[in-house]
DNA sequence: GTGAAAGCGCTAACAG
DNA sequence: CTGTTAGCGCTTTCAC
């Protein structure tokens, strides 16, 4: 079907060794060599074989991405970012959507299936930190998220305790009291809910408010669909709170949602504050007050933690931990104006 | 690093056929063999190296996904989409980014920079079907949108003309009578928003109204922002419009956002018809109605299609052109109600 | 500056 | 049922 290096080499009549230098650049080849072999390639149209170049190399220049889902504003900004970045690197990036399933996540850390990747970048769901561990990491990794147990690969995050302190705390600021969370996934473990949840607390009891737990809702996804519907029954309850800290923009979207259905003002009734900072957010009426994590950096960062493990030949670095800053951005949910 | 099939062959006592032959399960082996060899292949840890067995195969078992922007929701979606039918299909998907550029696109067609894909599901944005002609095809592909010309490549895409004629007709039957559109790309001679606009302009002189250039906006790009800003142009010019189509949810939502801004009210004032049938639309305020793609058949048949391509022997399969249905979803962005 | 040849890890055609 | 072996297309060490 496309031509090989040694039919290119038989054409130009030069041997394969030198095609391969002329294509790579590797080695001197003299001007007049170099132009006959140029248009060998052209007239033949020949493409490297990366199959064969991989096999030779040990490497394929192609990295793993693995995130719950690309269907979600947020991941999906991560993986453009992680995408590009990628590129900039000459590398290209395999997509994997977990869909938050343990056995897809293990299935991707144990290689199974066969080597393709030089490394993976993967932002756990389902998989808690003990499966983590046990699961031989058979290829250089970097976690997004909070998930890592300590030492066994890279980790980039937020600081999300401190970030989900901010958001509450600018909640109390305002002088709302009754203030509820929404996002906790207890049955998942899962290391960043909790975290926030923590967060949440600890700014409240610095105010000396009381943690409610029936203001703590409980989703199973983190689409505005959840959000909407713990909204629902946070109104439903007894007393209604004056404010939300949702762990995600997409909850705080379905929970704005539930409240224009319900008649309930934003924010003048309910001041709502999220976290992700997605493009809806920026739009969405009132916009919507977030935890604006430096997503940029994330995908620089992880890239760049990838890239040493990758190329450095010592396996024994030990993981490092990155925190990723971030910044609240006060926009309509939680203040009169519409603030851009 | 990691092990090979011939250290396995080695450490079971075997050839290394039959390991070959354990691990694809390709000719019988004895269950004792299999045992001893499977043994082997667990103590040793061994994965099959894939650069290896592509060399071999001459496939590689992965397809290009090249779209403008993964940041994106309906891309996002229909990325999330394909990966997962591709998944079903056995085959990993390794993902581009165009940013709408010209030479990047180029690059994807001519399979610069080697051979990895065996197929390429393309949705271009800058080429023009000009240039996909004569950028000769290297692999197998299908490509989504409107932009094939004939006979080069399968295509998958929805009846733009027609949508956006029921998109408008929907307007006009609410009564309104003066109907921007957004979302015109004139700089790209870009098929999909032509055809939505000749569908637009068809509703319009079927109703007896004659199109107005100064309602028809273009935009920069597809984001938010942009039907933001097209939004504004109209309000601030002679007489307001008490419609809007835009081509994309996107466009609309950011349309709605500056309405709200301005203090316009959506629908009374304005009525609001966007495309796409994005997630955020169906939680908006007010919801947005929309034609709705049917993105997993799309997502089907694009990979049924490239399916076909790799698997026949037969080149000369002539290539097919399929439409795929949509609907227009009324929702509260031309309605009373807050439809969901 | 260029050629010859070995071999990356795997599969499959050919023996036995 | 299993062993032997020849490449897939490329890079690279060793010669010239």
């Amino acid at each position: 079907m496309s031509s090989s290096l040694k039919e290119v080499a038989a054409r130009a009549g030069v041997s394969a060794r030198t095609v391969s230098n002329v294509v790579n650049g590797s080695a001197r080849v003299s001007a007049q060599t170099r132009q006959r072999v140029q248009e060998a390639i052209d007239e033949l149209g020949y493409r490297p074989n990366l199959a064969a170049r991989s096999l030779r190399a040990g490497r394929t220049g192609i990295i793993g991405l693995a995130i719950p889902e690309l269907h979600s504003p947020y991941f999906g900004e991560l993986a453009g970012l992680l995408v590009d970045e990628a590129r900039r690197r000459s590398w290209t990036v395999i997509i994997d959507q977990t869909h938050g399933d343990a056995e897809a996540e293990r299935r991707l850390l144990t290689g199974d299936g066969g080597r393709v990747m030089d490394g993976l970048i993967i932002s756990p769901w389902a998989l808690e930190a003990q499966d983590l561990a046990t699961t031989a990491p058979s290829l250089p990794m970097v976690l997004l998220g909070e998930r890592s147990p300590q030492g066994m690969a890279d980790r980039v995050a937020v600081d999300n305790v401190a970030a989900a302190d901010e958001a509450t705390t600018h909640l109390l600021t305002l002088g709302r009291r009754r203030i509820a969370a929404i996002g906790l996934q207890p049955h998942l473990q899962n290391g960043t809910a909790e975290q926030r949840a923590e967060g949440y607390r600890r700014a409240l009891r610095r105010a000396g408010v009381r943690p409610r737990p029936e203001w703590e809702r409980a989703v199973g996804s983190l689409h505005r669909r959840e959000g909407a519907r713990a909204m629902a029954e946070l109104l439903d309850g007894g007393t209604a709170p004056d404010a939300v800290f949702a762990f995600t923009d997409e909850l705080a979207l379905g929970a704005m949602h539930m409240a224009h259905t319900r008649g309930v003002r934003v924010p003048e009734e309910l001041a709502i504050v999220g976290f992700d900072d997605i493009e809806d957010g920026r739009f969405s009426h009132p916009t919507l007050t977030t935890v604006s994590p430096d997503k940029r950096q994330i995908a620089a960062r992880a890239l760049q933690c990838l890239a040493d493990r990758i190329y450095s030949p010592d396996n024994e670095v030990p993981a490092s931990d990155l925190t990723i800053p971030h910044r609240l951005v006060v926009r309509g949910s939680t203040s009169g104006t519409q603030a851009h």
